[in-house]
DNA sequence: CGCCAACATTGATCCAAATCAATGTGGAAG
DNA sequence: CTTCCACATTGATTTGGATCAATGTTGGCG
């Protein structure tokens, strides 16, 4: 795609319908563009924070805890706006898991143009709620969920996000290696393998390739995932 | 106090300084007010979103993750604003660790006022979007850290909201009680006290009373949270 | 088509933190 | 000042998941 094609793709994803034709314009001349092969890491967190709106393909938002270790903090798909902090107590990073192309912008210019159109800044707030939910919801199952627990909860917020429904069950094909799952669910390689493992042998999933995944049994599936929802 | 002047806390603390008189008797006659003693849960996830503001005292944002555990998603302090999900995969309640006086709205009630002050929402992005960024590091500290990682994380993260200066180092007086701690961290109460003892016999902190600490040595400390910056 | 390198699975062992089990102690209430 | 008990600490043991170590598998490429 061409840059205009995936500038429109920003506009109509992220910028409100009524959007004066000077601001579009604004926001065309200060968007800039990248693309990623996969494993390729276009944002580093240095320098400035940085806004990335994923026109096409997806990506993971990493952040170093030590040499060896790596978290995953969210996986991004197309047309998510994802915000890339550049100084934390951690040093994260964007990383490509297909390949991409990515419309994105210097955070303090984007606030600027964003601040004269409030519909956009009520967006960015609306998606700003929604990611910190996300975060929550994270952070407990990375607090308190067991090995078996947290697999189940990411096929389903999985399932939720690129699933599609088949006649068999949900199917889904993975974009990230069984590395990612683990290093965002907090576990390793192996421990991720084993539990597929017993999901397969319990008839709730199969893994037709390597990056496909069928999910058999849903409610199988929530039961394992322990979510335990206030009382009505 | 009396609710005009928790009212005026909440006013001066969160409302644009130019806004319309207009506008802030409409906060006021939609602004709801609860006192809550030490371990009283005055709000529980049922029905909508609450926008609260922590007018005086303390409190735990906390989520169920089953019958038996719970995680703390956030701490709260004095002139903190938290949103309190209603219908998430799971449960959440706010919990007062001290006796607290609350300003609180329904989410979408608040909003809609909101959206007529864009400073507001300006303000409310900026605040959900550094809850976003703590969040992120507790998502770091939970899925990849050591427990004397996350101890350390903690002493500093506190030092930095409710720390005070003093001659020996910074002092601090804990809300929270160690099963607080644990379940902020992901961790056993038992095992927070076998760290606590370690950073004591390692001269690093005193605990001169139950809930009273000294931080006696921050690069020390600094260096066992196992932050990893990004490079210069 | 068959090779091979990266990815995934499986198995054996280890270890950090959980769990189980007493014992100690700060500080509120009398 | 003493009592009491909820909270905290300390110690012994267990365990879920990590680590170490092969082995198996997929699918891209010559």
């Amino acid at each position: 795609m061409t840059f205009p094609d995936l500038f429109e793709r920003f506009a109509t994803g992220v910028l409100p319908l009524n959007i004066s034709d000077a601001t579009h314009l604004k926001f065309q001349s200060v968007a800039r563009y990248a693309s990623a092969r996969e494993g390729d890491a276009p944002f580093q967190g240095s320098g400035s924070d940085q806004i990335i709106f994923v026109a096409r393909g997806s990506t993971k938002l990493v952040a170093q805890a030590s040499q060896e270790r790596e978290q995953i903090v969210a996986f991004n798909f197309e047309d998510d706006l994802v915000t890339v902090p550049a100084r934390a107590a951690h040093a994260y990073s964007l990383i490509a898991l297909e390949d991409c192309e990515l419309i994105y912008f210097p955070a303090n210019e984007f606030f600027q143009l964003a601040g004269e159109e409030s519909l956009l800044v009520a967006d960015m707030l609306d998606r700003a709620l929604k990611a910190l939910a996300r975060c929550r919801e994270k952070t407990i199952l990375l607090g308190r969920k067991t090995a078996g627990e947290r697999i189940a909860s990411f096929f389903l917020t999985m399932a939720d996000r690129i699933g599609t429904s088949t006649e068999n069950g949900i199917a889904m094909d993975l974009p990230m290696s069984r590395r990612d799952i683990a290093d965002s669910l907090g576990l390793t390689i192996e421990t991720v393998s084993r539990q597929l493992t017993d999901l397969r042998e319990a008839k709730v999933i199969e893994t037709p390739g390597r990056s496909q995944v069928l999910l058999l049994d849903m409610s199988d599936l929530k039961s394992r995932a322990g979510h335990l929802q206030a009382a009505a």
